[in-house]
DNA sequence: GCACGAAGTTCCCTTAAGGAACCCCAAGCG
DNA sequence: CGCTTGGGGTTCCTTAAGGGAACTTCGTGC
């Protein structure tokens, strides 16, 4: 499969997806973050073929996604989330609400989420980072920002 | 590339993959939301294979994402995004967020965003449904919902 | 010095993406 | 009526990516 690299368009989305896009990448971020920190668990608890995780454990770490550390004098890593790996796990979230509503069905979520803050079982909802009320797809206008190409399509 | 099928994991975001995961499939959406909806426009903004492209707007149709819907007598279509679909533009803007941030570089975001609200350019903030507190990845416990599966591993 | 276990590599097979050519069908036109 | 046009796909071939299992490497511990 001759993949098309999205990473050259002047789009964020696409951009993005050039470091989580691939096949089992977010799977392998969620484990991290619920503590499958190692090789050998992120492999047992996903079922990926060991030569696919190793090829999205690299790209991660590349992209500062995640950073490999060792953790005993024998050649042992385990594999954490940077700062920018954690912020990424916003998309993660957001894909729970949707996928949480729309295809959960009759048992329910799977997993809930608890708040620090409030204590309660939640979900993130979309807030505008200026004046706090509510911001989706309906709330927006797009502009050309500074970073959009010069003579290319859709923007993103 | 004989794919695994994330969809039976107990997990929202296996699932939500299930629909988005596949390369192009949110670069689609994307262009749909922003008004490339037919496929000759589709295929002329993306330069995808019109071969994919039909595979990915099957699937997206069959997920409930997408409209199929005639814009004339002659047997021409248009893709329009369903309420479900409309909600999954959050992710999207949620990966524009992060990529403007960590992606953009010099240049800057290719695109802002408006907001109807307050009419300032701004950019979606994740908050607590519950309480309106910033909820990330560091503010949640996770637990086991009613869907979780009885013996598998990581949650999500 | 031998077994062990984590963390990869290597190899082969299958399947999906790219790409270009081709097809179908309803108008529109002469 | 027959020809052309254009949207919306389909077909076919090539290439590369995922699956899976076997194999390797390197420090410990016994």
């Amino acid at each position: 499969m001759q993949r098309t690299n999205f990473g050259e368009l002047a789009c964020s989305i696409a951009r993005t997806l050039d470091v989580i896009g691939e096949p089992w990448s977010p799977l392998i971020l969620r484990d991290v973050f619920v503590g499958f920190t190692r090789f050998e668990q992120l492999q047992a608890d996903l079922g990926i073929s060991r030569k696919v995780l190793t090829e999205r454990l690299n790209h991660l770490v590349e992209c500062g996604v995640l950073e490999r550390r060792p953790y005993d004098r024998r050649p042992r890593f385990e594999y954490v989330l940077t700062e920018k790996g954690t912020e990424l796990f916003d998309v993660l979230m957001v894909m729970v609400g949707w996928g949480d509503k729309w295809l959960a069905g009759e048992a329910g979520p799977p997993v809930l989420y608890r708040h620090h803050a409030c204590g309660e079982i939640s979900r993130v909802d979309l807030r505008c980072a200026h004046c706090g009320e509510p911001m989706h797809a309906g709330d927006i206008d797009l502009l050309a920002g500074p970073g959009a190409a010069v003579a290319t399509g859709a923007p993103g």
